[in-house]
DNA sequence: GCTACTAATGAAGCGCTCCTTCGTAAGTGA
DNA sequence: TCACTTACGAAGGAGCGCTTCATTAGTAGC
């Protein structure tokens, strides 16, 4: 449970503040008396609040609503524009940065394509590139950045080293966040990308409403990111999720059923033979059908150990794959009801290309509100 | 995160009051000055809190430590004793019962033997007896019972009802909550009962270390309990834990290879069978040793999914077999390492038979710790 | 047995935060 | 222009925690 220390009056006050900041963020502007029954407090004890984070330059004045009965009530927002935030999806073709507000509203998007094999310092470059692009585009300096957050494959350990990566062997061992470092003098944050992606679809994309998620990465790579009780889950040694490692599982070799099908027309490029499987499918190709009938046996092992052991509320398919969400879907669906006893919701990724970058904004706005509510941890930038 | 309200200055003393109950469950009794500095509180504030939760019967005073220089301090205890909670553990061959006080220390135990194949009603008078037993012993009455919290096979939905019982089908569909409401006028509970061994092994068993913990029943029927980020982890339906329904686990008929050895005597009851197998081994039996190791592949699979997937810090074997923990961790361990990224820990259950029973009043004892930290689920009562 | 020392006690006074109450102000609609 | 509605702002009061200080009840040394 919680905190063990007692507590001031002046602690209540900032359990008030903290109570009307989130108010104001989860509803937008707000009139004083509208905040004071959201937050349960009366409203002069209101009003010196936002006076007091007004003054602090959290909150700000709006026009007021016209056209309202009697003395038009002054409205405030929380002023989201206080600090900045970016989300980096370092990925094998393309390294994705974006920047937002505090409230995760992204501003500005860069896209830097990189060699798949390309060397470390050229991918360092290339989000070097990608974070300053944002933040031209978006007219901002580093010093406007309070957190980034970095998203990549492997295995990250929680000082930001990446400890295991199966997909690039060279970045085994690399001090990804000691490098983030000396690039941007702000907070860095490294996540494994599926988590990320997971987190995403839990804020914003199809799983808001759930809050235990399995998010599967279906793709040229399998991967897994799990939300447990509304929250990323890690594991002990940040290694969680990491089921397409068990061959039992049978995920590892699950995508060759669609790279080698013979729907694939001879000379494709091994990264397009999949798409064309799934599209041949699609279309009823029944060799192309037969294809994913077997890619689906082969994930649906794997995806129904995850389901019997975790009993989540939703299953979203993200990554290259879920674009053609619509043929896998319902078989899979299928493929689950056999095994498990409670199937859960499947649904297809919304958020696309953007699903990492979006969540490690994500990752990094919640960082931000756990320095809002743990204030002992230190003080929060300040522009004002 | 937290609550949407606002706090008063009432909402502060509730907090500061929580805040010394906790401490002084957490340290034993304390005097003033040393529950102040715990609390973070001065001295007359924690004088009046304890007086307040003194005359409101949670907190007593105790002689005073001799010995001390200066003038001696008086100390404070919580009162343990103001409530009672039954842990029941509802098994096929017995009905096991605990009584004990806030603390969660154990004041009465009974045992009500059962046939396997007995009748709904024969089994809930077991119960019924169980519980009245220890009543008696510990000279108290139905009222004195706050909470009663019951743990059996199956999944359980969190009305209480039993929605699936692979091990007796009969109870499928029963609500067990409901049954145990007419017998006794206090709260209840029920859940699986591998998830409260799991929950008994992190409070106080061999796991107490841990946040995150994978629980293994091995017996003679294969079960799982989660523990994630320190809570007990349900699931959306409350069906996690059941990776034993997937055939690729090869959880399900794994006890077999014990079962079916030729290390077991002739004639011997089946429910011996994998005793015998797993003693021969200790002996060094080659046949034995090598009907443990298939045993033991079989284990190691869906074991290292649930390693692989949710990456804990530790694995505790409980259950029947756990007795054999000493032939079994080791090779166990091996496996695992072939298999996962991170290998957890591995260690055996020392709680034994009364795993269940004691996690059921863990659980009990974390649900009246909710009703304290969130008052406004409504007053606990009061015996003073 | 007396005195010095130690550490806790209890009462008094202060400041902060929130609450309730009331008269006033600034709009809309007839 | 007037009635009505809704919000504003100031005043007074209560609760809670803090600091301060004289007092009290022990132990240790002579």
């Amino acid at each position: 449970m919680a905190d063990l220390r007692g507590g001031d009056l002046s602690r209540l006050r900032q359990l008030n503040s903290l109570t009307a900041i989130r108010a104001l963020r989860e509803t937008g502007p707000l009139t004083l008396s509208a905040l004071a029954e959201r937050t349960g407090l009366s409203r002069p004890s209101t009003k010196e609040v936002v006076d007091e984070l007004s003054s602090l330059g959290w909150v700000e004045e709006v026009p007021p609503s016209p056209g309202t009965m009697g003395r038009p009530a002054r409205r405030y927002r929380f002023r989201a524009e206080n600090g900045h935030l970016v989300g980096v999806d370092i990925g094998g073709h393309n390294v994705r940065a974006a920047l937002s507000d505090l409230d995760g509203r992204v501003l500005a998007e860069t896209r830097q394509p990189v060699e798949p094999d390309a060397p470390l310092d050229e991918r360092l470059d290339a989000i070097e590139r990608a974070v300053s692009g944002c933040l031209t585009l978006s007219r901002r300096t580093p010093d406007d950045l309070w957190v980034l957050a970095a998203g990549t494959t492997g295995v990250i350990s929680p000082d930001g080293r990446i400890s295991f990566s199966a997909a690039v062997p060279a970045w085994t061992g690399l001090d990804l966040a000691g490098r983030l470092r000396e690039m941007f003098p702000c907070e860095i944050l490294v996540e494994n990308d599926s988590r990320l992606a997971a987190l995403a679809e839990a804020r914003r994309g199809v799983a808001r409403d759930a809050r235990d998620v399995v998010f599967l990465h279906v793709g040229r790579r399998m991967g897994t990111g799990l939300i447990i009780d509304g929250k990323v889950h890690r594991g002990f040694g940040a290694a969680a999720g990491e089921i397409a490692m068990l061959p039992e599982a049978r995920w590892f070799d699950a995508p060759d059923h669609l790279n080698t099908s013979a729907a694939v027309p001879p000379g494709t490029p091994p990264e397009d033979a999949a798409g064309h499987t799934l599209a041949a499918a699609r279309d009823g190709d029944p060799v192309a059908l037969e294809a994913v009938g077997r890619y689906l046996d082969d994930l649906a092992v794997g995806t129904a150990a995850m389901v019997l052991l975790l009993d989540p509320q939703v299953v979203v398919l993200g990554g290259g794959f879920s674009r053609s969400a619509d043929v896998l879907l319902g078989p899979l669906r299928d493929r689950l009801e056999r095994r498990c006893i409670r199937t859960p919701e499947i649904r297809a990724s919304t958020l696309g290309d953007e699903c990492v970058v979006v969540g490690a904004i994500d990752y990094a706005v919640e960082h931000v509100e756990r320095r809002f509510f743990t204030p002992e941890a230190g003080p929060l930038p300040l522009s004002r």
